[in-house]
DNA sequence: CCGAACACTTAACAGTGTTAACTCACCTGA
DNA sequence: TCAGGTGAGTTAACACTGTTAAGTGTTCGG
């Protein structure tokens, strides 16, 4: 009596119908375009459908990103091998602007989109707290392997530093990309020269 | 014959009134209490008299924002009159970082809310405009000078890169304060740290 | 004094996320 | 074989957005 598998894939593959929809809605058109009755109207359901297997439209987005953002998560734990600490760095930098720039939807949900209020589900630590942590880990071994200026002894605020200066660099090129009175620069060059500037300023000698 | 007057007069009272209500509810509960039903009650009028003075909602924003800037705008004014261009580059910087600490939802929707597609009026010139145009000018002129290392000699590219790598740590810290796996620095100090460690990167010697 | 301009309201439209109540097919246990 | 429950799916609605067409007075100018 295999029908309890058969019914938990079925489930699994309008969950995935589900999911391929509003994906697609996502990457195309942006998160604005993201609406209940659309994801139903493209996979011929009924809006009410979705709410039998996602708690809340934020819950949908939110496993939608956690599956899509693998590559970054993947990235990182490859980078976070990288013996050195100053190249794992700089290399995660780089990872993370890729990210941005590839995934540009999944990008603003996840670092630019304030969360509903209080709703914020405790569940298995999120991807962007996993990146912070191997951040923090990579910036708190440079500290410790005596790689950086003693004015930058302080972990959380270097990961913070850092983490910021490419988050603003990305997000405003995401969020101000078609303001004509910006003549903007390639993304992964400036955020390439101030990775550069970065590691030059924090590095000894 | 006055009377045209006092009806200029009592249009711009109910104006500021509607503005002031906005505001209220802008600062104290954020963008999101922001409706127009909610100004209308506040104001005991109905919200169809605001489109009477407003064309839509984001006009409105937009206008209560530019009047509110005032004090941004005044501290870059000020300090673009400073000689020295690194000097006026690092003042520049840590006023950017006051206003967003002080006026964090004017900041949110100015700097982190995306325009409504295409109704982008071409009014005069935003207040974000007039501040990058300071910033670049600033830029350039330390360029000119010879202040700076030769491998920052694209001035929209640094100016870019300045702009963006205190917008990430503000707009990071308005977007992400509570979250609790994080351990946040003040935003200030990191700014200052990042302000220090940039212009120790491109200055010459 | 009449007509137009103007501030304002009523009532509605179209869209959003979300939910209670129902139908109906299927599988299980007697 | 058949009662009953489980669960996927639908219908119809609620409460909330921003926004607008149409109507009501009041006030002013010729």
């Amino acid at each position: 009596m295999g029908t309890l598998e058969r019914r938990a894939r079925a489930r699994d593959t309008i969950r995935t119908r589900i999911l391929d929809a509003a994906r697609d809605l996502f990457v195309q058109n942006g998160i604005e375009a993201v609406t209940m009755r659309a994801i139903a109207k493209r996979i011929e359901y009924t809006p009410t459908t979705i709410y039998h297997h996602f708690r809340d439209k934020h819950a949908l987005l939110v496993d939608l990103c956690q599956r899509d953002m693998g590559s970054l998560v993947q990235a990182f734990q490859r980078i976070g091998r990288i013996e050195d600490p100053a190249d794992r760095l700089r290399r995660l930098g780089m990872a993370y602007v890729d990210f941005a720039v590839d995934y540009p939807s999944h990008y603003r949900f996840i670092f630019m989109t304030p969360k509903p209020p209080l709703l914020t589900d405790e569940d298995t630590t999120a991807v962007d707290e996993n990146a912070y942590l191997i951040l923090l880990a990579t910036v708190r071994d440079g500290i410790a392997a005596g790689r950086y200026r003693p004015e930058f002894d302080d972990d959380q605020q270097l990961a913070q530093l850092a983490w910021g200066a490419l988050h603003g660099i990305v997000s405003l090129q995401i969020l101000k990309a078609d303001e004509a009175w910006i003549d903007w620069r390639d993304v992964r060059e400036t955020a390439r020269a101030m990775i550069d500037l970065m590691m030059r300023g924090i590095l000894l000698e």
